[in-house]
DNA sequence: GTCCAACCCTGACGTAGGGGCAGGGTCAAC
DNA sequence: GTTGACCCTGCCCCTACGTCAGGGTTGGAC
């Protein structure tokens, strides 16, 4: 059988391979046959070795394709939207466009937040509960304290959130008032000092003056305070003394 | 077994149900539990009736991973660096936060893609081609006979690219020749004259006179032009009278 | 005391958009 | 005549979950 020096011969403009037209629309030979998988770009016809031939039409529908993919579009809704006539292609081009223009200002968030990555509370927690935890530390309170602190608002936030507000104005007052900052520093220095030591006596009856005079009642508390107490009392021997005897305490004045 | 009123009776602050971490971190339980299968966040304790139970420091963490993970970052890599020291830290962050703006750069590129969507040839084709094309509607020639060139300068690029700068030149300089101008628009407009009609002859005539000018030769073309050749004749039985006629006297003069 | 919704559990399969083999045929050039 | 770059089909793998199915638990209302 005689043949005509040039491969092109198919007399319907079948004339890309499948990896030319990929090529041409910067996919991987993969993708396009998925998409005749999926019945996206319909199959074309094959040349004498059963390879596809593609036409310069199919280089066009494959980069409109692309250029909604790329887009974020899912295939399924390509398939749609090319069927489509004008005005209904134009609206749904605008809502993608929209949407494009959404993620991009997601990920313009997620930026400033990676930033923020390196401290773990920034992005647990309210600004505001931020402050007062950055205002402990400024008060000389000790990181241990601060993390016990921050991991009741965690909690409380998930747990109780509506009271949050409450709180926060709450603990803001309370260290307005200079007595309240001491006890604070008092308590958060006494950690390693021994559970006999004579100044914890006094510490534990100024703390029972203010626990009465702030209307605070360790055994009303909600349960997830307990627990952080509970925690408070695990860190250090003098603690664990000073939550002991605050409860009972409270407890008594209770029953009487 | 006597029971205590509140939940929240595990020692080690583990209060958080499987459904209270998620909301708090904003995902889905199944979400959660995809991270323990991986291994990226660890199984916590049980409670008495094998649910799940958390710590605010799971809540912390969990937090850390979706921050990354919205990033883009993969978990696999997520797993890698919440164990890594802070040095190494900082320079991932770093790296990922590049990679943000460069996916924002794209998409930014992507929205512009799309407002060219529907005209089909302008993501195909380079600008320089696409003005050709242009000029070429401007004359008034139909959008049949465009789109067939549109799909031939689709074949060279795909199958001839170093060609196209000279093309570029050679279809610029023919259009600034009123000859070339009155020629191409004759042609189109014989797109419906019956295959005898006299006017043919002369058309033919003045088409065989320029080529020879021009020093074209269709039989040395390469073949995907003598394919769209074949294209054009399809198209109407005038047009394949003139491509038959002028490549039947093109063969002659090869002959002499 | 019992009913109901809203939780929780495990396990298994489905999804998009391909990647990456295996195992084989074809084409063009040297 | 062989080498390297293509092409073919078919099948399993991947990520980051979603979505059943089929059950147990909890807490509050009646």
């Amino acid at each position: 059988m005689p043949h005509d020096a040039t491969a092109y011969e198919d007399p319907r403009g079948m004339v890309l391979t499948i990896g030319q037209l990929a090529a041409t629309a910067g996919v991987t030979v993969r993708t396009v046959r998925h998409y005749h998988h999926v019945g996206l770009l319909p199959e074309p016809e094959r040349d004498a070795s059963g390879y596809r031939r593609y036409s310069a039409q199919a280089a066009v529908d494959l980069i409109r394709i692309r250029t909604l993919a790329d887009a974020g579009v899912p295939l399924a809704r390509i398939d749609a939207l090319l069927h489509a006539r004008p005005t209904e292609f134009a609206a749904a081009i605008t809502g993608i466009d929209a949407e494009l223009q959404r993620k991009i200002d997601q990920l313009t968030e997620y930026r400033s937040r990676i930033a923020e990555l390196a401290s773990g509370e920034r992005l647990v927690l309210p600004p505001e509960v931020v402050a007062i935890l950055d205002r402990m530390r400024a008060l000389g309170i000790s990181e241990q304290r601060v993390r016990l602190e921050r991991d009741a608002w965690i909690l409380m936030q998930a747990l109780d959130p509506h009271v949050m507000p409450q709180r926060i104005r709450d603990k803001n007052a309370a260290f307005d008032d200079p007595e309240t900052r001491r006890l604070y520093l008092a308590v958060d220095q006494s950690v390693d000092w021994p559970p006999n030591d004579p100044r914890l006596d006094r510490l534990i009856e100024d703390l029972d003056t203010w626990e009465t005079t702030h209307e605070q009642d360790t055994a009303q508390q909600p349960g997830y305070l307990r627990l952080v107490s509970s925690r408070i009392s695990e860190t250090s021997p003098s603690w664990q003394r000073i939550v002991a005897a605050l409860t009972h305490r409270a407890e008594q004045r209770r029953r009487s």
